[in-house]
DNA sequence: AGTTGGACCTGACTGC
DNA sequence: TGCAGTCAGGTCCAAC
């Protein structure tokens, strides 16, 4: 599932692929993937002829310039992926919308379960833009430092691992990087935010900093339901690196005790060393 | 207002 | 073998 890693690796191949290039036909298929729009029509026309001038990316976002003047929003959801491909090609199942370029290249939006959506916004300031102006900072930019971490962390009363995947408090982290982070930086997942110290939220933005570099280092990660590929269909490569997300039952690559697996009350689970993260 | 939990959705997997 | 049931989780939204 793409996080910030994710995100963030697409971006930069989108960056080879479509920078510069002119959105000549679009075609739309299911309207549920462009949901913030009137109907697949709408958004066709709102794509139709424009030049791709930028690409960025904001947490798990990847937004792409039209014109200088808009904003194409990319929202993959649990199981959307970007693809280049040739026209030649028979369009992909659950490929919902295709963009024809001005390369000859095709991109295409993939999305069997329908989570995520495109929306084409006026504006190009990311912080204006609608679901962007709450998003927390970005882990990796100077604008979070270990007091300001600790400060937002504080304020809610959620346990550590929810805090993190929440996207006011720090925008990007889902649940393997949550699980990740918490592991390198030797903290229990269920103690709460807002008991994290100073000393400890230095070591929690340590591990953010290293295990989202390096993931996105390695092209981000293809857990086992080999949901996450690239834009050239390629699956990352971080999975390997993974010490805690979907290890439960595996020895700890620190301390051999087995990793534990706790379910949230929504039954989602949560992964970490009960030696090494031990509860405070 | 902050937090929780169900709904959305389908492919992969499990067990009978 | 085949089919029903379960799991996966990012985000939205309703209800505490």
């Amino acid at each position: 599932m793409p996080e910030l890693p994710e995100a963030e690796t697409i971006a930069r191949q989108l960056r080879d692929e479509v920078l510069g290039k002119t959105i000549v036909r679009v075609r739309a298929f299911e309207a549920r993937c462009v949901r913030t729009h009137g109907s697949t029509r709408e958004f066709e026309q709102a794509c139709r002829g424009s030049l791709i001038t930028e690409i960025r990316r904001r947490g798990k976002q990847i937004v792409l310039t039209l014109d200088a003047s808009r904003s194409l929003v990319v929202r993959l959801g649990m199981s959307g992926r970007l693809l280049v491909g040739n026209p030649r090609d028979a369009r992909p199942q659950h490929a919902h919308i295709v963009f024809s370029l001005s390369s000859g290249l095709e991109l295409r939006y993939i999305d069997p379960r329908t989570f995520g959506h495109l929306s084409v916004r006026s504006g190009t300031e990311l912080s204006r833009l609608p679901g962007f102006e709450k998003l927390g900072p970005e882990p990796l930019s100077d604008d979070l430092d270990e007091r300001e971490l600790r400060r937002r962390l504080s304020r809610t009363r959620s346990i550590l691992a929810v805090a993190l995947m929440n996207q006011r408090i720090v925008a990007g982290i889902g649940k393997i990087y949550s699980d990740e982070i918490c592991f390198h930086a030797r903290l229990n997942p269920l103690m709460p935010a807002h008991s994290v110290s100073l000393l400890q939220a230095r070591r929690l933005l340590a591990a953010m900093r290293r295990v989202l570099e390096s993931a996105i280092e390695h092209r981000g990660t293809t857990a086992a339901d080999g949901s996450y590929v690239d834009l050239y269909g390629r699956p990352g490569g971080y999975q390997k690196f993974l010490a805690a997300y979907q290890r439960a039952g595996e020895p700890c690559l620190r301390c051999s005790t087995s990793i534990a697996r706790v379910a949230l009350s929504n039954g989602r689970g949560i992964h970490f060393c009960p030696k090494c993260q031990r509860f405070p």
